[in-house]
DNA sequence: CGTTCGTTTGAACTGGTTCAAACTGCGTGG
DNA sequence: CCACGCAGTTTGAACCAGTTCAAACGAACG
């Protein structure tokens, strides 16, 4: 998408050097850690979210190989949130130094972060509106949508070319609950009407997107990546 | 709180060179307008929403002096959301393009912005979490508490010190019914609710917090502020 | 002094929760 | 190979937090 220059391509490759492997369910970070290293999440996916102190879970996003993990130590010493692996994953960790030196010798590339940052804002004030004002059975579509989106391309969110319509997220009905603001039991029913109004079809963790107007219509569903521009960047340095 | 070079201290005041004032209302930007600024907020109060089908509105964030308006500028083409003045204000607005130049000349308030969206990023998940799984009484109770600590020192939310007990955030109960996902009746029973509690007193738009640690307690309160460090930051060039 | 905007209160209603129980598939150990 | 246990799914029924609708009230403002 961007023509990078050798140098830059060096600084990123530099971000990819050590890994670290973790298993299923393996907590990467807990909320109130001590946080000096960021990640790049390098294969598998992950999630974060926090505990509020009845035990209720806010899951606050999925994360996919090439998204950046734990980029609140930019700005905290301590973990907002927990980092937990959904599947075997393998993340690179660096430290907060290494970003102070992107910044330094590598504008662009800091640029470009800087730019991905905003784009996942806008994906939280997207999942905002939708918990705070849409129905259960719009919030469970869109996460569904938008989990389809990040799958299609693993590594290159910003892929062209038609979504699949079939898919895997690997995810339980408590974790699009705990993703959505709902309850287990009602996603389920969620997706059970879903199933029923002909938009998708189900078979164990699989969903195939029957009427993907339709399911995108019941979802408010707004495709950020179609208004892209990243026009501003500096010059390659 | 960071100690700035002349240099950067030029750059910081360039970008409030051009003012653009606001009456109350106002909307700054409408959503899927056309972006090629972005904006700093130098005087009053704005917010920014998203608006359903259905006509509902999401707020999405308040905005105090000192605050980026439409960062999303960075990665997007035209606005996901509304800006719109609560009060009488005025906006000082750059083009993105300056923002790149900011990155190549100087990457430590380059590096220091990012840290600013990192504190949103985090605020914008509180929300998340609030709405996802709190009561109305905790998402109400919640939102004054931030309300507060943001307009203890517009334009320096750093600024140390306790937080008033009484403060005029100036908006109506639709608004914060809008910003917590509820609706405007119900935002006035729970008011009713943390008065009768013994929490808060009211008089007019006019808050007194009675008593902190509780109100704080049922609203989930977390201070973030208390934990930042930017000890990452790059050398001043 | 009437109009408009916001607040307040009541009463009926409903989307989503809670609790409970049955069911499914799957890995593990005997 | 089977039995067991476990994690997740599915369904029903009662319940409740928050909504909706309606109406009255107050204060600011032209």
């Amino acid at each position: 998408m961007i023509a990078l220059t050798p140098g830059e391509k060096a600084a990123l490759a530099a971000l990819g050097e050590r890994e670290r492997r973790l298993r299923r369910n393996a907590v990467l970070l807990s909320e109130n850690d001590r946080l000096t290293e960021l990640f790049v999440l390098k294969q598998g996916m992950m999630m974060s979210y926090v505990l509020l102190d009845d035990g209720r879970r806010q899951i606050l996003r999925f994360m996919f190989p090439g998204d950046f993990l734990a980029t609140a130590a930019l700005a905290y010493g301590t973990s907002p949130e927990t980092l937990m692996a959904l599947t075997d994953s393998i993340v690179c960790p660096f430290d907060r130094s290494v970003m102070a030196g992107l910044f330094d010798h590598h504008p662009r590339l800091a640029a470009a972060i800087t730019a991905l940052e905003q784009m996942e804002r806008v994906a939280m004030t997207d999942r905002l509106a939708a918990i705070g004002r849409t129905s259960a059975k719009a919030r469970v579509a869109g996460l569904l949508l938008e989990l389809r989106h990040r799958l299609r391309a693993a590594g290159n969110s910003l892929a062209k070319g038609a979504a699949p319509a079939s898919f895997s997220p690997g995810i339980t009905q408590e974790e699009i609950g705990d993703a959505t603001g709902l309850t287990a039991v009602h996603v389920n029913r969620m997706l059970r009407q879903l199933e029923d109004d002909g938009l998708l079809a189900r078979d164990g963790g699989r969903f195939t997107v029957l009427d993907d107007a339709r399911l995108a219509r019941t979802a408010n569903y707004v495709d950020r990546y179609a208004g892209l521009d990243f026009g501003w960047l500096p010059q390659p340095r």
